[in-house]
DNA sequence: AGAGGAATTGGGAGCGTTCTCAATAATTAT
DNA sequence: ATAATTATTGAGAACGCTCCCAATTCCTCT
């Protein structure tokens, strides 16, 4: 009673042989819809699972992934982002019949222990990454290891599957809005250069100047670090250069920058409108309007996309996605102050991203 | 190159039998010291570590846990203490060469297929169960497929594995504290009686009441449900009975109380000293005497004792674990306030708790 | 040197599945 | 009715490991 019931069990108790049994489990074709019948009913029955690690170890396939989050926990759930997302994640996953176990690593050596522990005794048939490091060893080593993986955020290098917003398009939109408020000197505070959704965010904001035929002032696009003390030294650099509009390429920044703003004793938006990245939960109390990434959809996309890879055994190319995202009017853009967007839009998103 | 090793691979490099490799890998005695540095250099040099599902299979034993977590994770993160209890139970299950799955079931229906997926198809080898719901269908179950288990909490049904604070010894301390202050009339807002620490909780009150020689007033007892609300008006009804201090069961209702008391347009703890009882993190700001449980003892505690009952095969006698609290000296109990306590503990703790 | 014993080592079975392929049963066509 | 198909079923091997037990090697002591 103890020892649990294996396939044979099943066999003995329906009259068939452990073959049609594991049809039967498996739902191929080839047996007789009586048969099938009965041996599902001995399976109901006797609440019959098969074994995990001996299908594994014929399948060569353990239908479990796991899911490398960033290291220090508290920094991670500051916001709603990533519990979200790892909600998600794990609903995709239990869709489609895949276990998740995390991956929490705190020093360096228990990276190495979860590597060999994980990946190399192949616990797990592939690896979601919530987050890029810098020195993606990991990155490396499970490209070596011929292991599939997909990190979130747009890779520099390729070879890479990922998922990510649509950076470039999104802080294009977000520039373009301001645009047709009416701003004609609009600055942005950057995020790091050597990040790509620095760069793609950066690109957002010449690209709308180009659509616009408006020329480039390279004074008013002054790098933040995607930090608050950044974004704050940034923004009274535009200060100095008279700005009526800024983009931020993260709200953080932008939250800072609106504080420098107050400070040299002007309004938001009425002197200065900011627009943000990213719709943080504080976000919503500044007034601040945004852009706003799912983060269901990263986890949902990212999830999918890894167990289609893992299920295909021939190495395909690469994919990279890049999700949609929805700009969030609220106060700080100035458009309900001067009447647009009256109220209608009230500052509030999630309906229509996802369908 | 792409078909990972396997044991015979290194006995063949080695000039052995994959016994002996077997042997070298769950460093058995009985191996020539040379063969045993010959094997071990094969491996090292190719990175060689054996299948899950293999040594799964014949073990018997997958050297996986699941932990489960409550349903809603925003709830659940907003305090630190889930996080750092997570981080715990990692960090001692790596200790101890054991992977974690998080169980995150969403819907009934899901707890039914992780229940399948990863117990009836021992995927895991045993359960850590992170809040005890109130129709525990869960442990219910695990107990009929004799599948080894912890519970955080003092579970009411016995046959259980738990680890738990020492909820009856610390409120004991914490009305005892008001006590050697010098109050009269202690009140409490206790938590639902139906459940183990709210009782566990009350006794400790009670406790202290009969060690003083001091007679209980049952109007002074009132039932707060360990919510906000409840904490409020708790304290609206002890306000009419004249008390001088309150011990709160949970920071939540203490918090909520101070509230009331404010309302009243009395002081804390000049009018009314105030004790609550986990320190949450907003218990600092809020100057909130309360006794502090360490996330990371419980976490360490729970996963060493899974650890212990899914390695010995027979079943023992179920064990509970009571772990130490730490009185954390603020402001709303009064002891600086008269002059007790004057800076040396400041507030602070996890110091000495955790050696 | 030879026997006795301990230290090492290797071969086979078994863990619970799935998969391939041959065998059998059922059906259809001649 | 009988051969020719086709649908259904079962037996055996393989997946990669550990464990048991027998075989071998190496010492040690007479």
């Amino acid at each position: 009673m103890d020892s649990p019931l294996d396939i044979e069990d099943i066999a003995r108790r329906s009259g068939v042989s452990r073959s049609t049994v594991s049809r039967v489990l498996n739902n191929q074709t080839g047996v007789k819809s009586t048969t099938r019948e009965r041996v599902l009913e001995v399976i109901r029955e006797l609440d019959y699972q098969p074994n995990q690690a001996a299908r594994a170890l014929t399948m060569q396939r353990t239908e479990t992934l796991a899911l490398v989050m960033p290291v220090f926990l508290h920094y991670l759930f500051g916001d709603l982002y990533f519990p979200a997302f790892v909600r998600s994640v794990y609903a995709t996953a239990t869709q489609r019949n895949y276990l998740v176990t995390l991956w929490m690593g705190e020093k360096q050596t228990d990276e190495q222990w979860l590597y060999q522990r994980m990946i190399k005794r192949r616990a797990v048939d592939g690896v979601l990454i919530a987050d890029a490091p810098d020195d993606d060893w990991l990155t490396e080593q499970l490209h070596i290891d011929n292991i599939p993986f997909v990190v979130m955020g747009r890779s520099s290098l390729n070879n890479v599957n990922y998922v990510d917003v649509d950076n470039r398009q999104a802080s294009r939109q977000a520039v373009d809005h301001l645009m047709q408020l009416g701003y004609r000197r609009i600055g942005t505070i950057t995020g790091p250069l050597n990040h790509t959704a620095g760069r793609d965010r950066l690109a957002g904001y010449t690209d709308a100047h180009y659509a616009a035929g408006r020329p480039l002032d390279q004074t008013l696009i002054v790098d933040g670090g995607f930090t608050e003390a950044g974004g704050y030294t940034a923004m009274q650099t535009l200060l100095k250069c008279g700005v009526d509009a800024v983009f931020a390429a993260s709200d953080q920044m932008a939250i800072a920058a609106i504080r420098a703003i107050r400070e040299a004793h002007l309004e938001v938006p009425k002197d200065i409108a900011v627009v943000g990245f990213d719709d943080v939960d504080e976000a919503d109390q500044h007034g601040l309007t945004t852009v706003y990434q799912s983060p269901e959809a990263a986890g949902e996309a990212m999830t999918n996309l890894l167990i289609d890879l893992c299920l295909q055994k021939t190495p395909s190319v690469p994919r990279g996605i890049l999700l949609p995202t929805q700009l969030v009017i609220r106060d700080s853009c100035g458009a309900r102050l001067r009447g647009q967007f009256p109220n209608k839009t009230n500052g509030t998103r999630k309906q229509g991203l996802r369908e």
